[in-house]
DNA sequence: TTGAAAGCGCTAACAT
DNA sequence: ATGTTAGCGCTTTCAA
């Protein structure tokens, strides 16, 4: 089969005897259309499966109804994503999105050639703290939005969790079920959520009056460091009898590596997870509400294409403690 | 803050006192161009904060290095499209990935919008059975990849998983364990991989000479649909004693739905998930290889790419068991 | 109501 | 090694 060239608007306009500039209007649907006209274009369209070039179309301004999502990771569920979807096609926009894999370099290639592209929005789920390369397209008026964690170095409209009301409650949680050691185990303090969270939970430990020694465990999630850490956590001199892990990842890698020996300890995560329900016992997590977060991303994204001189604003989430029965075991005598 | 015009190329040319042409070859990075003006376009390029119009850059012709995968949903895990993504990188394209919600209508818009955008390619997870409304990109040399299921109507190069095999390893695997009285709950039959397993395990049951009444339960995933399946399967005259699940979704709710309960029926499900090892007991599942789905995808998408005369091929990707726990327990006596 | 012509921002022949 | 000049496929003034 040899490659037949793609029809433009011009081969339809031949096609139907009728000028460039009607063709246009028919694609555009615009009334003022004659409908004999209007028949014979659409008859030409059909007839030579004709598909408008969406590049050229837009390069002369208009939107294009799509909106950019650069987020971590493709693979792992991505609750926040699915809710962008949703409420982003209920206004009329298609979220087209793209892996950043945690990488900087990465996320600046996407995020640039997204704005290259001249979509109508940008959301982003940042990684690093330097996104000046993002300058030149906010003074040009593309709207952005951050999620999950602030970006760096610009002011961009901004929806993240409310960690420290996250880490207060599991805290509170447990020490209202009896617990006084009460281990942290988390995300690089790099990275801004376990920075926010890890300093949570010491300003917790401080309030309480515990000393939080050997209590704190910020770091990369791999099999190796978890387990360290869970070492120091529950074999040293005074062990703990509690543990707040920090993410979803840390907290499935932790009941991996406890086994059953998970039972005698009592956890909280944060970041709610399919299937937490269905483990044995069940795990009480902060759940971040990923529908809020979406919708108001996309509703910050709306208001920013309304009006570029909008005052930049970060709204904070509400998070929810789920209780399941991991985080009410008593402390062990 | 105003709304600074986006600097154009020759906004570049006249800063640097070139010709638009050169600003063009640094952009590019033509190696034909002098130190002294490639430095002098690069000094206009950030001074400006120059970034190119990626539409008009194609225009006229060339690679986008972007392809469009049109998956079922971006809220759950999707490890394949977590390949395609990794598989992409390492040839220098970038996925862009957008839902089709499971909606045909949804569908045909969002490739269409892809095709409009002229990607260079586009990876497909079919929803319905008529896939027309792509003929005339195809001809046009649009290279399309459909994975998971067939597109319809159309030949497209596709990757699917060995439903047939990993359903009759399933199935030998609890006849292995003694097991007589094997149920299948699964997807709808509409669904192509809800019929193709439907279907094997039928032609297992019927090779192996047992009766199917009764036990074969393919239909929508819906808790009520799942408990009223399961209450045939396990509390008729003759209960069943294994189970074969159709997906994930399924197995999850039946899990859900059956509590502890679960530990008395030995079950194996299609489809392996995140954390399926750290149930009780864990899970015996019949996984996909979704690596080698998604490298698989972006081959053939890089071939068709090279040589668009090529044959269109149907690869046919392996599964295997995963020996876990629940699917090893004898029937109850 | 329809058409002719001028761009949109860029790349690619074709000079120089 | 650099500049000139046509377009790419479309939208958009501006005429008719």
């Amino acid at each position: 089969m040899t490659r037949r060239k793609r029809p433009t608007m011009i081969d339809v306009a031949e096609h139907a005897g009728v000028a460039l500039r009607t063709v246009s209007r028919v694609v555009n649907n615009d009334p003022t259309v004659g409908t004999t006209f209007a028949n014979r274009v659409q008859a030409a369209i059909t007839a030579l499966g004709y598909t408008p070039d969406e590049r050229a179309r837009h390069l002369r301004g208009g939107r294009s109804g799509l909106v950019g999502a650069a987020v971590r990771n493709l693979s792992a569920g991505h609750p926040v994503l699915g809710a962008l979807d949703v409420v982003a096609r209920g206004h009329g926009l298609t979220v087209l999105a793209t892996a950043t894999a945690d990488e900087e370099d990465r996320e600046r290639e996407v995020v640039l050639s997204m704005c290259g592209r001249h979509l109508d929005g940008i959301v982003l789920e940042p990684v690093g703290d330097n996104h000046h390369y993002l300058s030149p397209e906010l003074d040009a008026g593309t709207p952005v939005v951050a999620f999950d964690r602030p970006a760096g170095g610009i002011m961009v409209d901004t929806v993240v969790s409310d960690n420290a009301a996250g880490i207060g409650t599991a805290f509170r949680h447990l020490r209202g079920h009896g617990h006084r050691r009460i281990a942290y185990l988390g995300d690089e303090e790099r990275i801004f959520t376990g920075h926010e969270r890890a300093a949570a939970f010491r300003a917790c430990m401080a309030a309480s009056g515990e000393p939080v020694t050997g209590l704190v465990h910020p770091g990369v999630v791999t099999p190796g460091r978890i387990a360290a850490a869970l070492d120091a956590i529950l074999h040293g001199p005074d062990p703990a009898t509690a543990l707040i892990t920090g993410n979803a990842a840390t907290t499935q890698e932790v009941l991996r590596h406890l086994g059953a020996a998970a039972a005698t300890l009592a956890i909280v995560g944060f970041d709610d997870f399919t299937l937490a329900d269905l483990l044995r016992p069940a795990l009480t997590v902060v759940a971040q509400d990923s529908d809020t977060i979406g919708r108001t991303a996309i509703e910050l994204l709306r208001q920013r294409m309304t009006d570029h001189t909008r005052p930049v604003q970060t709204v904070t989430v509400g998070v929810r403690l789920v209780v399941r029965g991991s985080g009410e075991r008593p402390p062990a005598p």
